[in-house]
DNA sequence: TTAGATGCAAACGATTTGCGCGGAA
DNA sequence: TTCCGCGCAAATCGTTTGCATCTAA
């Protein structure tokens, strides 16, 4: 609760010390990443109940855009048609993701290739090296 | 050469295994795939030359669909909005995907998450786990 | 006052599906 | 002869962009 909105109020400073407006869209977007559990498409978060009814898909494009070009949040693919995203600021996450259902639940590995980046930064001559790991597999209701 | 025909000769047999019929179609497909040094989009297979001017995309897109349900190819994500396949029979590959201009490279490391999928299969209930891990950054071009 | 944000509507690109025809088995 | 696979055309879906309006700074 009042754990949530602080993070939200020193997300907001983030935002406006990369030059971002205070508006009430993104104050909403950003409560949304803060309660979510798991990375988000734009249609999910359009959707939520934060903003009145819903809220119109380009405005959230360009606002989650916007976040990830100042590297605020961070976009995950999946398998899925839609992109996910969810905050940079939590640590790096690797996920589990059901092929024939599509749950998504988060791993609670240490991720195990952090190591690596610097390594092949160095043979490939690649700058600003991150990764994303993801499991595939059944989940135990869709074995059934 | 001759090389390569033998192996899209191996793979015919093996898709007439799991029932797909020996079409010009599929045959050209799997030589693109057999020769493609990177995954490949829906559309960079269509264009390919072995198909006279062009192959209807729908057509590829169920046959590769087919493909992959019979688990001959694989499909990955990286991060543009197509999606990529490529062969499965070659052995398990990392990616180092720049951000930028979107080139593709494989990674010639010995894949350090492969002994994790049977522990995460355990914990998690998850059944025929498998992985994909892709690097992103900025190649040396576009560094400048 | 003014540059950055938003909403609406339309354009796009990558699938995805329906349907009638043709060819492999 | 039968059923799978193909091409064409149309529908979907998730963005992505243009433009006029609004608003935080």
């Amino acid at each position: 609760m009042s754990d949530e909105s602080t993070r939200v109020e020193s997300l907001l400073k983030e935002c406006a010390a990369v030059g971002l407006r205070r508006t009430t869209a993104l104050e909403a977007c950003l409560r949304v990443f803060a309660s979510a559990e798991q990375p988000m498409t734009l249609q999910q978060i359009a959707a939520a109940p934060v903003f009145g009814v819903s809220c119109d898909p380009a405005t959230i494009y360009r606002l989650v855009s916007r976040l990830e070009e100042r590297r605020i949040v961070r976009r995950i693919g999946f398998h899925s048609r839609a992109a996910h995203y969810c905050l940079r600021e939590s640590s790096h996450q690797d996920y589990l993701i059901c092929r024939d259902c599509g749950s998504v639940e988060v791993l609670d590995i240490a991720c195990p290739v952090e190591h690596l980046e610097k390594q092949i930064a160095e043979e490939s001559g690649f700058s600003d090296i991150e990764h994303e790991l993801e499991f595939f597999g059944r989940c135990a209701t869709c074995q059934s």
